[in-house]
Parts: structure tokens; sequence; C-alpha cells
DNA sequence: TGAGTTTGTTTATAAGAGAAACTATGTCAG
DNA sequence: CTGACATAGTTTCTCTTATAAACAAACTCA
């Protein structure tokens, strides 16, 4: 029955266990309403585009007086990567390894809709309501392995960091092709970089250079990857 | 011979190239002074107590002398990161799997050092020379397989992200054990969020919580973590 | 109706990033 | 040897941010 005492005060926003208090002025905003105008934001203008002065404005109120709703900036932030992360979609789950693919291949499409989500550093272990759905999908495709648990939590981690990583790398490859001014800056600092790394000090790091690596789509490097991870799980999970 | 011309402003502080010009008032500074200053406040305090105030005070100078020497805090923070990464250490890479595994325990070993290594976010591709040092004897360690060159690649991003990721986990988890009071604090929000996680709900994750996993010790789990990246690569590469 | 409570605002502080103008100190050409 | 020029470091200034403290406004309930 989750008795609302004793649950600290930051957990209860999260979970939205607020209940409206009946005593003193009525509130005209609420932690939604505020995680909501930062999400927001954040769509548009990327992370740094957060600060409690512009949500405050978007919203029509004065910067203090969000802290009656999050506390910190910090705990806002962990406020808006719960709620970006949004109920988890419906995964097959019966076959650990389809269900781990699909998880993987959900939170990439997740990354590519709300790139700020990559850039809130996650700060202990899992504890928004959306964030424990989400392993819970995961943790449900690895239910009939014989994994122990902290094994499983350990391919959550490698599974999660490295969809993470993926996305965080392609992104910012695509950021280097994007306006035409920055593409040539780009093509520029990359073949200075070139000239510095020289075939005797760094043979095999010249080869890649050399190759075009860089200039290739990431979409298959993704998927490479992940089997990659996948066969590793499956040398441990039979 | 690298033309220095040409070379971005930004290339040539990573690298190096900066020739005490010899025109004008002599420089009293230089770019290594101030990454070293920046970095011993950052073993000291962390990345947080990195600002430029600060390391300008260390060295006895004003905030606005550093701007001589490094453009902008970011490029500081990049340049730290670089010197930070240090020299590799020798390491067999005759086979690939001991290489690699051998330089992921240097990783590992460095980020438990330089914790705030972990705090930079990485922006763009390797370019620092000590960046690509490491990438290269990762590189070397894979030569001998036949993966193509985006392969590589890719098993660089998953291995470097596993790494990263497994020593930012277990390092949160180590300041939850940190204080005393901290660690009350922390038991407290265990046991409510316990009480959130309910097994209707989270059957898995439920299970998971009543199984203690977050008090064992993490080490275990890196290295479980890296045989089944290590599996997944062999399955991979032969 | 007034005490207690909660909400939003005002005001203030402290810190940081960075720009612009200025001063100090050197080289070199004539 | 002197002035033009270039480079270094400083001073001063402007924004922007997070957040604390005191206060005013709005509501409930005894």
């Amino acid at each position: 029955m989750t008795r609302q005492d004793e649950v600290p005060a930051e957990l209860r926003r999260l979970w939205g266990l607020a209940g409206p208090a009946r005593l003193g002025r009525p509130a005209e905003l609420d932690v939604a309403s505020v995680v909501t105008a930062a999400i927001e934001l954040a769509d548009r203008d990327g992370l740094a585009g957060v600060t409690l002065p512009k949500v405050a404005k978007a919203l029509g109120f004065t910067s203090m007086s969000l802290y009656r709703y999050v506390g910190s900036k910090d705990e806002l932030l962990a406020l808006m990567r719960d709620a970006g992360l949004g109920t988890p979609p419906l995964i097959d789950t019966s076959h650990w390894r389809d269900g781990l693919r699909a998880w993987a291949d959900a939170q990439r499409d997740l990354y590519a809709r709300r790139p700020w989500l990559i850039g809130i550093p996650l700060s202990g272990p899992p504890s928004g309501p959306h964030e424990i759905a989400w392993m819970e999908v995961a943790l449900a495709s690895l239910a009939g392995t014989r994994l122990s648990w902290p094994e499983k939590v350990g391919v959550l981690g490698v599974l999660g960091g490295y969809v993470r990583h993926s996305v965080q790398l392609s992104r910012e490859m695509a950021e280097g092709r994007g306006e035409q001014s920055q593409a040539s800056a780009e093509r520029e600092y990359g073949r200075a970089l070139a000239t510095l790394v020289t075939a005797d000090r760094f043979p095999e790091t010249a080869k890649l250079f050399g190759s075009a690596v860089f200039a290739t789509p990431a979409n298959d490097d993704y998927t490479f990857g992940l089997d990659m991870i996948l066969d590793g799980i499956a040398a441990a999970a039979g």
C-alpha cells in the first residue's frame, strides 16, 4: 500500500505521489507541468536551453516558484529523464534474443527522438517509474535464461551503455556533416588531423584514417555491434 | 612534415605544436602549465572544482589570462582529457583477446585513478595525441583479425563504452556506501523504492530488488561483462 | 474571524563564462 | 636609438545561472 510518509520527497515527485495539499493557498502549478515545459524546451533547444529562468518564463512564472516543485536543477533533470523515457513499447519477451534486440532498438529510437536524454548524467540506480518499466522489459526477456541476478544486471549495463554510446557517436558524426560551412571546417579539421597521425607513430590508426570510415553511415555499425553483444550474451546465457 | 600553418589552433594546442612567438612580450605561461594546474584541481576537487578563476588563482594569474592559451572552457576540458589519459602502457598486442583485455583493464585503472575523466563529455572523434595512442593500441590488437575498419571501430566503441560505463556505475554505488549518514539515507531510499516497485507491476524487477544485488562488489560484474563482450568479438572476428 | 499553512514573488548573493579596452613588455626595421 | 608593431596579462564590464531568505497573497479550518 506504499505509505506515502517515509518516502523521500524526491521519490514522491518521481512517482507522482503528490496529492494536492488541501491546506493553504491552492497551487497553480504542479510537477508535471514544470517537467513538461522543461522537456519542450529541451526538445527544441537541447539540454543547454533548459534553465530554471527559461522554464519559468515558458510557464509564465518566476524562476523561484519552480523550487516549490523540484528542489534543485539536478532533480529537475532527473524528472525530465524519467518522463522523457516514457512507457516502453510492448515487446515480446518470450525469446531473450529477440526481446533484447527489440528493447535496444526501441531505446535507440527514443534517443534519436530525444537526444538530450543522453546528456543527462545518470546518477544513482534506476529509480523512476518509467526507468524501471524499461528495466522490467529487459529483465523479462532474460527471465528464461540461467543468468544470475548480478549477471543480468551486467547484461543490462552492457546493452544499455552500448545503445547510449552508439547513438551519441553517430550523433556527433551527423553534426559534423551538418551545415555547409561546418562541413568544410570539419573536412579541413579531418585533413589536418590526418597529417598529424603519421604512419610511423600510429600505423594502424593512420590506415584507419585513410580508409574513409568516417564517411559511412553509422547504421550498419550499430547493428554489427548489437549482434556482437548479443552473441556475447548467448555465450554466457545459452 | 605537418605544416604548422593550416592546422586549426585547437589541434595545434592539443598536439603541443606551439612554438613560442619570438615577437612581442614573452609569455610567462603556456598551455601545458594551464592544463597541469587544471588537472591538479580536478584530481583534488573533481571536475566541478575546475573553473577558470580557480585554475588562474592556482597559477597566480587572473582568469582572463587563461584565454590566451585555451580559447574556451570546453577546450580546456578537451585538453585536460587528452593530457589526463597520458601515454598508454606497453601492451602485448599479438593476441587480440589478451591485448584487448589488457587495454580495457588499463583504461579501467586509469578511470579509477582519475574519475573526472569520465565526466568530460567526449565531443567529436578522437583527436588528441594520447587519445589516438590509446586507440592505436586497441587497433593493433585487432590487426590480425579479419574485421573490417568499420567493424573495428564498432568493437572499440563497445569496449570503450563498456569500461566507461562500468567504472561510472561502480563509482556511484561506492558513493552510496560512503559516509555513515549517507549510507543510512541510501538504505532508507532503497527501502522506500522497494515499496514502490511492486511485484504486480514489475515482477522481475521486484525479484531483483529482493535479491540484494546492490550490496555485492562490482568487480566480478566487470569481469563478467568484459568476458561477455570478448566472447561477442570472438564470434565476429574468429 | 484569526491562526496556521501553502504558494508565488521580491530581493539578494555568489559564482562563472567571456568580451573589450587597456597597459606592459618585448622585437625589429629604419 | 627610436618608434611601429605584436604579444601578454590585467582591469572592468556584462550576461546568465543557481539558489537562499524574507515576504506577500490566498486559502482552510477551528
